[in-house]
DNA sequence: AACTAAATGAAAAGTAATCTCATCCTTACC
DNA sequence: GGTAAGGATGAGATTACTTTTCATTTAGTT
């Protein structure tokens, strides 16, 4: 006996993972539900691994490691690299934009300048470069931090 | 009898690190040579160790990796993340400039814009974050590489 | 329900970077 | 110029992050 057990939410979860060509896994369902609904914007490999833990899932490291790398490749997620060490990964929602990140306490803001947009791609144009992605931080000291 | 080794670019060398506050040891100053010298921009310390042993020099990774680190510190060379997984260096030469990135060849160009500069400040300014240093880097294909 | 191929978990391996510590070299002082 | 003291170095161990391997499990198909 099949309870319906798949909300909304759920189905277009799986038709996100199908349509990446990935086959509908507990571990993927979990990971991607995690980060759609964590608080935190962006998320460590080790963040997945030890929130999972701690909702009492058993998902291998490893597979988060290569789950997100699977998401990156198919457009779910977007990885960044700051300047700590280590990757991040964000849930992408369509909306391109770029990063304040506070250099004491860690916090993030997002945001999205039209002109700044133009002018990334005024000059590459200028230099024959075909943009396939780009990545601006300002690295600072947030106000609640001074 | 010493010989009169010090040409100007050499004494230059010196204060640069003596103004830093660090000895003027034989490794420190091959380093900083190299990075001087080389034709390429943004060097790992990977790179850097590589071309000291083919040049004969005999300095561990570990002072590489030491010594970069301090220059870092002493403002003679900035850091890079980009999205490579490891860092790459580049010797400070005054002039702040964002980077162009051929994902295919690796070139690298540089480039300033002042009116992107100027956005970035009055976002800061708008979110009361104070700048500290910003990053912005964008990929893409390169005119040769298509 | 059974089959096939892909996905997973645990452990091993691989990288990039840092740390430890005995030895060496610069600098400051005589 | 010689010498003492403390910082700098090199080799190898170590850490942190990430990927790979391989036996087992699971999803999608027949």
């Amino acid at each position: 006996m099949m309870s319906e057990q798949g909300s909304g939410e759920q189905l277009s979860r799986r038709d996100e993972l199908k349509g990446a060509g990935l086959k509908v896994t507990l571990p993927r369902m979990k990971i991607l539900d995690l980060l759609e609904k964590s608080n935190q914007i962006h998320m460590s490999a080790e963040d997945v691994y030890r929130q999972l833990l701690e909702m009492g899932e058993d998902i291998g490291l490893a597979t988060v490691y290569r789950v997100l790398t699977q998401f990156e490749g198919a457009g779910l997620v977007k990885r960044h690299h700051f300047d700590t060490g280590h990757s991040v990964f964000e849930l992408e929602r369509g909306d391109h934009h770029d990063h304040l990140l506070c250099i004491k306490c860690g916090r993030v803001e997002e945001f999205i300048d039209e002109m700044i947009e133009k002018h990334q791609k005024s000059i590459a144009k200028q230099r024959g470069f075909t943009i396939t992605d780009h990545s601006l931080v300002i690295y600072g000291i947030c106000k609640q931090c001074r």
